[in-house]
RNA sequence: GGGCAAUUAGCUCAGUUGGUUUAGAGCAUCGCCUUGACAGGGCGGGGGUCACAGGUUCGAAUCCUGUAUUGCCCA
């Protein structure tokens, strides 16, 4: 068969998917193997593949992949989030742009149009997935708002409720005035920006004509102040103390109060208490009894008290505000000041604090067994640098704010009655309407009594049951695949997901199930492009990694991500690793080309090189996949596939095959061909969890398989041997090789030409693989005084030449020099060494052993070289 | 502002409890070679006072202290 000089991926990639996803390759049902399970995190339904799914993914597939091949039932779940506050921001900007305000829609309505939109772009990302590879069990996809994952949510809320952990309480909340909603503590991001701190006059009551002033931030909400603090040791202001200020703008009186809180260096030390607007004076109107008055609307714009700004947004209001001051003669100066804000981690607005009635689940008790099974490494973090950080977090939790004023979500299982504190949980309204009547002891309440809470739950609380609620483990507690694939092994996500969604994992599998979710977290980096940025849509330095794959291959692209990217460390990515990846599968494919030509003889016996060739190599191999076995179970991918790149480039295409290739227009003894497809063989199926598709496409080439058999479902190879005798030998016959190529190179001997090898000792071993590598046409132990030295480690060789090139050239007397002076300072230092005393006597005897022979070797090695010059 | 981590070749990273030659790898770079697997190749080079300053030790990239820079988390 003739086989293309180049690898081409494109239709090798889309043929094996296709035959996978024909033959239920990655289907897996419980049996009595091991499992080995991995859930997916569900990307957005609605999202498209980037650079981060495609790093994540690739990680996910690797330990899949070579965890079926150790002999694991492997199942890897995947499935898709319906990201509430993601999604419904972006169907609210669709509908605007066909000119539909959500607030014009019925919550019905508006439900249409987004599972309109699911429907249509739902499911792209797995799709895209498969390109890639994935090795899913694609049966059992999931989606977080499917029938049997919301079913799973209402219960887990009902149950939460009635242990008492979920309470419903008027608080300071994060507000988005752009998706108009509530946030959870965890979706707030601080920026720090550059702001303006505005110094503004209240008029004191008691002293017409005189003003106390103080700095803020926010100009636009003095009409909501409901006083002014100052530090009680502040002594500036001590005459102050019970007095009264007037508001500018709106003339309303408050007074001035005393608090600790009040920090003497900043602004003037007078503090304009804000309660409705600011977090700690919030805490401070609590303490001194204030009135909260907010003066925003829901969507961030003033309401009623803003007066004439009534209807305006709050940035411009501030402007209009500081500039209305300014004209009254309130504002006495602006300065620029370092600030920090909380933005929304989906809209990006500007959060403000809010007072409302919103669902909280009390974390406390939760968080107990998450942060013991952390610290106790029942559940691994890798790299487990994160330890700190999480402990941090655990320890200081707060509690969730789990309700959104959202409608695309699940919505919250809770129907009043009555007021606002007058109502009941429960799984569906006909469950609700007989609480409700055991709670007002009114039998004569119906369904139409019932309103049912209209707002929904965070993204995040059902998320955190994705690993039991998969296997439908809330629904049917005990059923037979919760109990063979949970709990988990590994789970791959990012590091900024820890909180929101790994700890949060943690402590719902403690609470619903009483065990851990997974075995081991493996943390991804972020990845970055060239300069260090993280990429992103708004950026525009995100490579789409669909047009990579069409450049180089999946294989390619995966290999390119791979290299570079230890756990937990970002990954700066450049398209030259992919391209490395691409040359790396070129290789592999020359490599079978080579092979696929050679012609067998079966009465033709294996050559000493090839001999020798067979033996190391397969030494090699076992030493290898020795340390894959650690490479992997401390995680470390780059490493892993570093090793194998190095096997295969170097060990196997540069010696190996160089060393067991006929000569040209040669057959090649049948053993010696056996034992290469074998060793093939055995690479492509150490790299396979790597390079999934060429190593299928390699596998089948080398020794026709069925189309319907693969590569994935074969057995890990093992180490066939444990010495390391060739191993040591190989050493020596790479000093040699090098040598004698080194020598060619310095004396211009062209490869054809054999050279006359003269050995001063023993013949060493593996000569023949020497022999044959350097073309060396005879060998003796004949020493001549003629000869010209050659120095392959510690050990003397000589080559014969003819008088006309035995000359030792200036470049090469150069390069001898240069070694001489090394090789001096280098015995200096060592012998400075041994005449410290306190060296020689303190110093274990090995160490002192070695010293000495590093430096008998050295001047064996002078003495050589000095030979050379005279 | 508080906490955590990092700093080793042009780039990305290894370097296990301090001692295996004056620190390794891949990529990049330079030179030479290349009609019988592969220029998406072969061979051979060059390139680092291990961020800086002290300290501990017979011995420090490795341990300690401080400084600088960078990143992440939290407020």
């Amino acid at each position: 068969m003739k086989i293309a000089s180049k690898y081409l991926p494109g239709q090798v990639e889309k043929n094996w998917y296709q035959k996978w996803m024909d033959n239920n390759a990655f289907g897996s049902v419980p049996d009595n193997r091991e499992s080995y399970t991995i859930v997916i995190p569900p990307p957005n339904v609605t999202g498209v593949l980037h650079m981060g799914h495609m790093l994540n993914n690739t990680i996910q597939d690797v330990l899949v992949r070579r965890a079926r091949m150790k002999g694991f039932n492997a199942c890897w779940v995947p499935g898709t989030d319906h990201a509430s506050i993601a999604t419904e921001a972006k169907v609210v900007q669709k509908l605007r742009k066909e000119g539909i305000k959500k607030s014009d829609l019925t919550r019905e309505d508006f439900l249409k149009h987004a599972w309109d939109w699911t429907d249509k772009h739902g499911g792209i990302i797995l799709e895209q997935l498969k390109n890639i590879g994935a090795s899913c069990d694609w049966q059992r996809t999931a989606f977080t708002m499917d029938a049997k994952r919301t079913e799973s949510v209402l219960k887990v809320f009902v149950d939460l409720y009635e242990k008492g952990y979920i309470y419903r309480g008027q608080r300071m909340v994060h507000w988005d005035p752009e998706a108009k909603t509530s946030l959870s503590d965890e979706e707030v991001l601080h920026k720090d920006v550059d702001a303006e701190l505005f110094y503004v006059n209240y008029e004191i009551v008691e002293k017409p004509g005189k003003f106390l002033t103080i700095a803020t931030s926010r100009p636009e909400t003095i009409m909501a102040d409901r006083a002014i603090a100052i530090n009680p040791k502040d002594e500036r202001y001590s005459h102050l103390h019970g007095m009264n200020v007037r508001i500018p703008l709106n003339n309303i009186e408050i007074p001035i109060i005393l608090d600790e809180y009040v920090a003497l260096d900043f602004g003037t030390g007078c503090l304009k208490v804000t309660p409705a607007h600011d977090w700690n004076d919030y805490a401070i109107g609590e303490k001194h009894g204030l009135e909260v008055i907010d003066v925003f609307n829901e969507n961030g714009t003033l309401n009623k008290h803003g007066l004439e700004w009534n209807g305006l947004d709050r940035f411009e209001a501030r402007q209009k505000i500081a500039e209305s001051l300014n004209d009254s003669g309130f504002l006495s100066k602006v300065e620029k000041y370092k600030s920090s804000i909380g933005t929304s981690e989906r809209t990006g607005a500007v959060v403000e604090p809010r007072l409302s009635l919103q669902w909280w689940v009390n974390m406390q008790d939760l968080a107990k067994p998450a942060l013991s099974a952390i610290k106790d490494n029942e559940i691994r973090l890798i790299p487990d640098k994160f330890k700190n950080t999480y402990a941090h977090w655990m320890n200081n939790i707060k509690d969730w704010c789990i309700s959104r004023q959202l409608w695309w979500g699940h919505q919250i299982p809770a129907y009043f009655y009555g007021g606002d504190d007058q109502f009941v949980v429960a799984l569906g309204p006909e469950e609700a309407l007989v609480k409700a009547r055991e709670a007002t002891g009114n039998n004569q309440l119906s369904l139409s009594d019932l309103r049912r809470d209209e707002d929904c739950l965070d993204t995040w609380f059902s998320s955190w049951i994705w690993p039991i609620s998969v296997f439908d483990g809330i629904n049917n507690p005990n059923n037979k695949d919760l109990n063979y694939y949970y709990p988990t092994q590994d789970l791959v996500t990012a590091p900024e997901i820890l909180f929101f969604w790994v700890a949060r994992m943690i402590m719902a599998g403690y609470e619903f199930t009483n065990v851990k979710p997974f075995e081991n977290v493996y943390l991804t980096g972020i990845v970055r492009d060239k300069k260090g940025r993280k990429m992103s849509k708004s950026l525009g330095n995100s490579p789409d990694p669909l047009e990579l794959i069409n450049k180089y291959g999946a294989d390619g692209v995966r290999m390119g991500m791979l290299l570079s990217s230890p756990a937990g460390n970002d990954l700066p990515f450049d398209e030259d690793l992919c391209l490395q990846g691409r040359n790396f599968s070129n290789k592999i494919w020359n490599a079978l080309r080579l092979i696929d030509g050679w012609e067998v003889d079966e009465s033709i016996e294996a050559g000493d090189a090839e001999k020798w060739a067979i033996n190391w190599f397969g030494e090699v191999l076992s030493q290898t996949l020795e340390d894959l076995n650690s490479d992997f179970e401390k995680y470390r991918l780059s490493e892993a596939l570093m090793r194998i790149y190095k096997l295969i480039w170097n060990d196997f295409c540069s010696w190996y095959l160089e060393l067991v290739k006929p000569a040209y227009g040669e057959p090649i003894a049948k053993d010696v061909f056996d034992q290469t497809k074998y060793f093939f063989d055995s690479i492509m199926k150490i790299l396979h969890p790597f390079m999934p598709f060429i190593t299928e496409e390699v596998w089948h080439l080398l020794s026709p398989e069925p189309d319907n058999k693969f590569i994935n479902n074969e057995d890990w190879p093992n180490a066939r041997v444990n010495s390391r005798v060739y191993l040591e030998q190989f050493t020596h016959v790479e000093e040699l090789i090098t040598a004698l190529r080194t020598f060619r190179k310095e004396k211009n001997i062209a490869f054809k030409q054999g050279l006359d090898l003269r050995i001063k000792n023993d013949l060493p071993e593996g000569i023949a693989a020497v022999k044959k590598l350097t073309n060396v046409a005879s060998i003796s132990s004949e020493w001549l005084d003629t000869g010209s030295p050659i120095l392959a480690g510690a050990r003397e060789y000589q080559i014969i030449l003819d008088d006309s090139i035995a000359d030792i050239s200036d470049e090469e007397k150069l390069n001898i020099e240069k070694e001489v002076s090394y090789l001096l300072g280098f015995i200096a230092s060592i012998e400075k060494k041994l005449s410290n005393p306190n060296f020689v006597n303190n110093a274990p005897s090995q160490v002192v052993d070695l010293e000495n022979k590093k430096i008998g070797d050295a001047q064996s090695k002078l003495k050589v070289l000095k030979s050379r010059l005279n």
